[in-house]
DNA sequence: CTGTTAGCGCCTTCAT
DNA sequence: ATGAAGGCGCTAACAG
């Protein structure tokens, strides 16, 4: 493996001239440097970015902590992140968490340790530990879709409550008394904003909450399909669900058909999260999309404005818009009398 | 931000000391190991992989460049890579080529800048240049998903032929005869190898070969749907097709759809590659299932027994095998009299 | 069981 | 426009 010495030497030349000419930085004249490319290219040097790294504390790299890479929503959003980092000439490395606590801490120490300069990520749990510890370091923090209790953080998310609101009012107004909410873990500020959305809806129309139609649970298809035979055995059934994410909504539909209802017809589904249009064919989920792709761009161009320096003021809470589409899981309750289709070929 | 020496002056020991608790190495004194714990904890000492993995030569990191993050089969085959580095105490940086040569190679140089262990990689192109160069500058090397025509790398892939064959054969058994085929870019073996058992398929079946049938493009959902739409212009058309991915199977349905013809009724599509459980509800592709998961995780564990570096004999070449799933998108052509069903309401 | 010396490959500082 | 010396933070090799 040649060093900056062996290019020197081949070259003529002392090694800090080289480094300039690797960097652009100071004055070369052009012969020189065409020489010291030459002896690059003949060397076939690649530079050491540790030794550049340890020498002058930067590394361009950052890090990005998802709790599931496995998630549309995460995958995108992790493109968006990655498509301009790799613009602006750095590398992300990937962590997935799972929402564990100990793992987090287990994945930011590792990334602290390889001096990342900055650092995006979806906080499992709820403290701030993560974000002093990674401003401990020296090292730049962005939160991406939840909310952390602090006002002292950048912040790229979409609102949960109005959007919750929304999509509960819809069910409202199509007739629906009883609806249940799948939500996520307690703790987990999407989890309890979607919650909240959910309640506000419901008592601005007047309708009793009732706890027993309320479901914590994870952000996974598994427990969405746990979570909705649990509320199916609720009696008199809901007639609707409302379901915090992608994932959980996928689980509580396979729930409905394996109890041979109808979704509409017997069961309304309502979801925050879409699911990518390059992945479904007929759109079916009424649904809020965030915009996931968006989301990621956008904080890993507010984390390297960061880390360029320049005076930014103070952090910034940004809120992206969702969307709010209407599609056929939803419908009017069943009447009383026909409280259950007959079944038929399920979609 | 506290260094060894920091510990060791703080700790009243030598660094090298401090060096042997961090790492476990050699014989400390229990006393004198929890004093140095003691100052690691009271400054909040987090070692510097940087200055480090220049001392040792080796970052515990690795390089995965894929084409696409965004498609759910490398989606869940980075989360199986992820995992099995995360256990073994490796950090991964994501990269995404979008079949770029020049990307690519943008990315390796990026990462041995950056002095990764080792690298695995689904290759845009067919040349061994990558690998080579990766050799070169002493890291190891996985190819995943296809194969290089050289048998000096290890390689972790499914069968693309003989699966396509069976998938094309499938049709043909069901009376199909004018069957189109929808292909990755020329030049990528996965492409090719699916091009190929499909000829196979066909030869064998005693069907001529019409190259107007055979259609080349990108694994993206819009070149799915542009292909599926010229192929469904040649006349008479295609009672059936084949796409090689399920990025262009998504495409293609869109497009057919769109043409307002039934899937299976008037047009039967059989694909490479599932979409996975996670996301779809009632899955509809007649399909080969790769194993993604696994073969990210195969492949991680196969780099990291490389890096450990105990004598591993030849390279290896591990076929893992894939799963042919019969479902509602194929089925016997439409009769010649009623070449297409009345429209109905689309499922 | 612990310490000293030296150097990994690069760049900052100060000279020339 | 170019170079020499020194050090970033760590550990290998060798002492003791």
């Amino acid at each position: 493996m040649p060093t900056i010495q062996d290019v020197a030497k081949r070259a003529g030349v002392a090694p800090i001239t080289v480094s300039r000419v690797l960097n652009h930085t100071g004055y070369i004249r052009e012969e020189t440097r065409q020489k010291v490319e030459a002896a690059i290219a003949e060397l076939g040097y690649v530079p050491n970015s540790l030794a550049r790294g340890l020498r002058i504390k930067q590394t361009k790299t950052i890090g990005l902590v998802l709790t599931d890479i496995t998630n549309p929503f995460f995958t995108i959003l992790a493109r968006g992140v990655e498509d301009v980092a790799s613009q602006a000439g750095f590398n992300v490395f990937l962590c997935n968490t799972d929402e564990s606590e100990s793992k987090q801490m287990g994945y930011l120490t590792a990334l602290l340790q390889k001096r990342v300069d900055g650092i995006l990520m979806v906080p499992a749990g709820s403290t701030t530990v993560p974000v002093d510890l990674i401003r401990d370091h020296g090292a730049e923090v962005v939160v991406i879709d939840r909310r952390l209790p602090t006002s002292q953080v950048d912040v790229i998310r979409c609102e949960s409550i109005d959007s919750s609101y929304r999509l509960v009012s819809h069910l409202l107004e199509l007739g629906h008394v009883r609806i249940t909410i799948l939500t996520g873990p307690r703790g987990v500020s999407t989890a309890e904003d979607r919650l909240s959305g959910y309640k506000a809806a419901l008592v601005d129309a007047g309708v009793e909450i009732d706890d027993a139609l309320i479901h914590y649970g994870r952000f996974t298809q598994e427990s969405g399909y746990e979570m909705a035979q649990k509320a199916m055995r609720y009696l008199p059934m809901p007639t609707a669900m409302f379901t915090a994410n992608n994932f959980i909504a996928i689980g509580a539909v396979k729930a409905v058909q394996e109890a041979g209802l109808q979704i509409p017809e017997d069961i309304s589904i309502v979801t925050f999260d879409d699911l990518p249009n390059s992945l479904v064919i007929n759109p079916f989920f009424t649904a809020i999309r965030q915009p996931s792709y968006e989301m990621g761009h956008s904080a890993a161009e507010l984390l390297l404005a960061r880390l360029s320096g320049g005076e930014m003021g103070p952090y910034r809470e940004i809120i992206l818009p969702t969307e709010f589409l209407v599609r056929a899981s939803s419908a009017a309750p069943p009447t009383s009398k026909s409280q259950f289709t007959r079944k038929r070929a399920t979609r």
